[in-house]
DNA sequence: ACCTGAACACCGTTCAAGT
DNA sequence: ACCTGAACACCGTTCAAGT
């Protein structure tokens, strides 16, 4: 075939095919080989779009953090930090778990990631002017981070093994309701999750107080 | 060689081996041909220790957690819930931090290893013991979790690239300092761990009286 | 510029063969 | 029981060759 008149891959469908795949069959899934055939293409074309596969996996990432809401940092919104920080953490939560495959790649960090950087300017700034100083809204930014990419990545629930006789009364006597919590996972991890962002907020808003913090 | 008369290998130096090489160099840095070579042997050999290097890699994973301090949660001592909580966090972190590279598979949750499933054990009964309601014990396990392997997970100021040029101000008005992050990394993430204990473990405690509850 | 097949230096795992 | 070498079916990436 050799350079066709049209190109036949181009960056956007890559990352769409990689994410489709990282979606259905994990990050383990997807190796050059795999994803090539998926376009359609011999293994070694993608190198003319990206440098090396983990290249692509983080335009993965990057296009999960695209998604998350951030339209309650901006300057005329009417909610005050700790709901703004409330909304964004429930939101960057919903963007994690409908993509729970690439979470440990998010998890390493912003990076050069466009949008991962985007959201972590809006955090810093909104909660700057909020009249955090910029050590605690660096603080802020990394703790909510911390816990959230922690919720998404580990599963409370579903890392517990579905199987009874993994819980020996002798060794784990106050596990042995554990083996039911895969069935329900899903309510576990919100509920923890909730419980959770509802005391980081809380707590923080008496660290605001005992400082005498305002909006500028 | 065959067999030898004593036996070349053992799981603990199996391990032992795979968790230097885990902290020396990286997850990636463990292959099973790598790791055998490490320990005077052809690569095979350890499929008679261990049926996967997934298992090799639980078992590093379960060493590290056999090292958090668990002993705030006995029944004897005189520590309140919160501060077990407190103290039992920081061991947790100092454990994590000092084998970062283990932490994804950590991060995956207890599964079947013994000493992920101990700590989830002594968490949830002290929580219990102290008057929370099992679902609240529940949530509480999970969003320590949460918190602390994201924590130790993705570093967040090592998250950010040490690169000016970055950062352009039309684009992340408020990340102009982000380039300093990585020089004086540990002390933002002890930081951010720090003022996010408190606020949780603050929360939590306004929880815990407007619940009512009480230890038994 | 953008695709190809061949090649390099790797993987995890299985298995028959040895003692 | 516990090690070996050979083999299978893969990897990520490079590169010369094609148009």
């Amino acid at each position: 075939m050799a350079r066709p008149r049209k190109p036949l891959l181009s960056r956007d469908r890559i990352v769409g095919a990689a994410g489709a795949l990282v979606d259905s069959e994990g990050l383990e899934a997807v190796s050059t080989r795999r994803l090539a055939a998926e376009l359609g293409v011999s293994g070694p074309s993608l190198y003319n779009h990206f440098r090396t596969k983990d290249e692509i996996l983080e335009a993965v990432a990057d296009a999960v953090s695209a998604k998350v809401d951030l339209s309650m940092f901006e300057e005329g919104d009417p909610r005050d930090w700790r709901e703004a920080l409330h909304d964004w953490a429930l939101s960057y939560r919903a963007a994690l778990t409908a993509h729970p495959h690439i979470v440990p790649v998010l998890a390493r960090g912003p990076g050069r990631r466009p949008a991962g950087l985007k959201v972590a300017d809006a955090v810093f700034g909104a909660m700057t002017r909020a009249g955090w100083p910029p050590a605690q809204a660096t603080h802020i930014g990394a703790l909510m981070r911390y816990f959230i990419t922690g919720s998404a990545l580990g599963s409370f629930a579903r890392g517990f093994v579905d199987d009874r006789t993994a819980y020996d009364p002798a060794d784990y006597p106050h596990l042995q309701q554990a083996h039911l919590l895969a069935d329900h996972q899903e309510k576990v991890d919100e509920g923890a999750f909730g419980t959770g962002l509802r005391a980081l907020l809380d707590g923080l808003g008496c660290q605001y107080e005992a400082g005498g913090y305002r909006k500028a």
